[in-house]
DNA sequence: TCCATCGGACCCTCAAGGCA
DNA sequence: GCCTTGAGGGTCCGATGGAC
């Protein structure tokens, strides 16, 4: 796997990129992966890390915006009759619990807060202004259940883009009926894996989850998406027709 | 080099069981 | 009613091999 030479961290998951050196030297560098609540079927097919966008960035990536959709998933089981439980010894602590390494005693985390403690900096929260390149793309996106609150998502590092002039042809979010692009000028980090080196201007988070602004001077539009896969390119036997993924 | 495939580790959800 | 437990069902990491 290729290292990305502005980050430094490979495709590395975003919730699994480790603070910089020295903010948090004694936190693992790894925190638990995360898991999208509900994968869309093409990454569900490929058993590749799906997100919780519609169009997922894999999907927008390989240009089957249009296919990405959430995978039905099958009603759990009702009913199914359990055994005594074993007790662990020691209860309530995990202090006790030999083979239990997790949970500090002072919560750490390196995952993207969902909120920060203090209150957004003005001229620097600008995250939610990238999220027009696709509708529902990201914050809140996903439906939440009645009652519940959107999840606040906010990537860690966003790269500018340059705003190419209304008539101006040749990327993805353009709107071509009116050549104006639809894609933002600020995409989250999260594209980085897709896009290559010209992204020359990252905004780092600062530790309590704000974005740190640099000098905004645009690199050259990178090519976010790379050649599109051929039409209709993804197979539709995928590994999970052959694996016991719930074909009932 | 890129991409598809896929084994299996890892994670989340939530019903059953246990207890106050 | 609330908490704990653990299995079901899911995601996706990472290895592998084929195509270009």
């Amino acid at each position: 796997m290729t290292v990305h030479p502005v980050n430094g961290y490979s495709s590395m998951p975003m919730h699994m990129y480790p603070f910089p050196p020295g903010l948090v030297a004694t936190q693992p560098l790894r925190s638990k992966r995360r898991q999208v609540k509900n994968a869309c079927t093409n990454c569900q097919k490929a058993c590749k890390k799906c997100d919780d966008a519609r169009p997922c960035l894999r999907c927008v990536k390989y240009g089957i915006a249009e296919e990405c959709v959430d995978s039905q998933r099958k009603e759990r089981k009702k009913g199914v009759k359990r055994g005594p439980y074993k007790k662990r010894d020691g209860k309530g602590t995990n202090a006790d619990i030999g083979d239990v390494p997790e949970q500090p005693s002072i919560p750490v985390t390196t995952e993207v807060p969902t909120q920060s403690a203090s209150p957004p900096l003005q001229a620097t929260y600008m995250a939610p202004i990238g999220y027009s390149m696709f509708p529902g793309q990201f914050p809140g996106s996903p439906t939440p259940k009645p009652g519940e609150p959107s999840p606040a998502y906010y990537p860690q590092f966003y790269a500018i883009t340059p705003v190419p002039h209304p008539g101006q042809n040749g990327h993805p979010g353009q709107d071509p009926e009116q050549g104006y692009p639809s894609m933002a000028q600020y995409i989250p980090a999260a594209f980085l894996p897709y896009a290559p080196q010209s992204y020359g201007y990252m905004y780092p988070h600062r530790p309590d989850g704000q974005m740190q602004m640099m000098n905004p001077h645009y690199a050259p539009y990178p090519q976010m998406y790379g050649k599109p896969p051929s039409a209709g390119g993804s197979s539709d036997s995928g590994h999970l027709n052959g694996r016991n993924h719930g074909d009932d």
